[in-house]
DNA sequence: TTGTATGCGTTATCAT
DNA sequence: ATGATAACGCATACAA
């Protein structure tokens, strides 16, 4: 059944059917209900395609997912975007997910601009320096970054975490505790927020005079075996810092099984703190949670990544927002002052 | 630039630049290659809401994405979803998601199948009864189930794993080693898949001749939490068994944390083995893998459903299509014969 | 308050 | 091999 069709049973126009149901004032209340009701009864949903050929507008929001090597979506990815997904619904508004190779993604950008499938994007995951922010800016579709590039912060939308305090401010905590031979283990430093991290990291160690270790940095993919690697290594290696920031909860999982089956004890022979993005599978809670953690919902920068596209885009305002949150540090059983002392 | 402007700039009908775009036959060499050239040359993009409402079809597959009660989207769905992406991706296809309360699941698809937004859907996480493949049925609208139903499964599209028989040789391979009081671990058993799992375990223990103890049998949330609570409940009431199958790697890593607490063992002090989905962020790999698991890529999955679906789109053949994947019993280092042996 | 006519940007039908 | 014309199903400017 369209528009048409109702319209006939109805023995009304398809302009009065129409203004009836997306409410206009100037039907009247006896009309209304009469086209309302009888939408309902026939199950009639307005053809997408037509309103939106009509209209200009696909009231849909498109996410380009980009692949890792291992044909990997980052799991941290399932929390935002159950964030971003459920305003989105809230608004009337659908996702649309494009998983493609990293190469591809400028192809789909451009697609997305020209063929008018979406109204905006997310984008995810910038790089230290990202091309995709010019190439949309190019484009003229609004675009909302989850995190932010190093240069020109304030001619584009972006939300994030500060994430150089955050790290500043728990290695100088591990430094106030006593501990000299910190660690990092950091997502891939091409990423922005990773970058981020690990200078904090260093401007921290830097203040204390201490001498940043090389030999004690680690980057990669931010899963569990990422972690079990490393601290197998140092294990085996017999150079097990005094403490380590981990950047997120995966591959600490991953350090305290290397640690378990050698006997270790988080917290006791080495003090770890962790990011964590409250990933709604792996919670890290209760009354002493079992990490020290740097604690920021993933979840929550979604729906407002989200919130401040549709923003932009309803009110027609395409002024660059920002938004910056700070981690909490929230003291969990992983860090104590070193042995040693 | 549109269509009609691209011809008038080539000097042609926007019907030739249209077959020429979409590789019909009629068009001369020459002609499509001055197409394809300038098409390129001002990144000319077809509207998609224009082409789909003249043929009728939108080349998009939804994804309706239920919440749980705490906001989650189950975390095995990025990685269903990065596999479906991929094929829909390559076969020129959008994924349209839809996050939305279980309560609202039954409207979406309602509106997806008279709105036109896409041509077929995915159904997760089945029930053991399902309302919502009769209902689809009804709509006309073209669907693949991830997993089945108890009734009716020769009635629609699913692709699955064995879960029943997954389970049952678990067990099985427990038994064999000497143990008799095993617990299990699993998802929601109002889910179809948990439903078999469990009916798989308790017809092994039967055969046995073991008698089956409800005080050993979890179901819930499959989330690292999950895991921790059930074990460490467990090990305060003295009530440990002597194996435990466990329904997800992420409820596995919360018992190993708890059995860490206390000082247990994996395999020793108790044997676990463990449905591994081989979720690409928490690898169980290596020489000698750290569970015992049941292995089955929900990555995998997800490819071969898409693909399921879009062949009975482009085929107009919506016969029912049935895929039943065997999933391997691979050995790791967590069980071994009981300790009392 | 309601209706008529037109346009949105394609693809499909029927000519030539 | 190419073109004119009519759909596709809606929203909207304009008319009544």
């Amino acid at each position: 059944m369209n528009l048409k069709q109702l319209a006939q049973h109805l023995n009304l126009s398809p302009t009065t059917v129409s203004r009836a149901l997306n409410g206009y004032p100037e039907v009247s209340e006896r009309t209304r209900e009469r086209v309302m009701s009888a939408a309902a009864q026939h199950n009639y949903h307005p053809s997408h395609h037509a309103a939106s050929l009509a209209i200009g507008k696909s009231r849909a929001i498109g996410h380009v997912v980009p692949l890792s090597e291992h044909m990997m979506i980052n799991p941290h990815f399932s929390d935002f975007i159950s964030g971003a997904g459920d305003v989105y619904a809230k608004a009337g508004y659908d996702m649309l997910l494009s998983v493609v190779p990293h190469t591809e993604e400028e192809a789909v950008y451009r697609r997305f601009a020209k063929d008018g499938r979406v109204d905006g994007v997310i984008v995810h995951g910038p790089l230290v320096e990202d091309s995709r922010i010019e190439l949309l800016q190019s484009l003229g579709l609004p675009f909302v970054v989850h995190g932010r590039t190093l240069d020109d912060e304030s001619t584009y939308s972006w939300m994030d975490v500060n994430n150089f305090r955050a790290f500043e401010r728990a290695t100088q905590f591990l430094i106030d505790l006593g501990h000299q031979h910190i660690g990092l283990i950091n997502g891939f430093e091409s990423m922005n927020f990773a970058a981020r991290r690990r200078d904090g990291y260093l401007k921290a160690l830097r203040n204390a005079g201490i001498q940043d270790n090389p030999e004690l940095r680690f980057s990669g993919e931010m899963i569990e075996p990422q972690g079990y690697q490393v601290m197998k290594s140092l294990i085996d290696a017999d150079k097990v810092p005094m403490a380590f920031l981990i950047s997120s909860i995966l591959p600490a999982l991953g350090v305290v099984r290397a640690m378990h089956e050698s006997g270790m004890v988080p917290g006791k022979d080495m003090s770890l703190i962790v990011y964590d993005d409250q990933l709604s599978f792996l919670q890290n809670s209760g009354d002493i949670p079992m990490f020290t953690s740097l604690r920021s919902s993933i979840q929550n920068a979604g729906r407002s990544s989200a919130e401040m596209l549709l923003d932009m885009i309803n009110s027609n305002d395409t002024q660059p927002r920002n938004l910056l949150w700070e981690a909490e540090l929230v003291l969990g059983s992983s860090t104590a002052p070193p042995r040693s002392l």
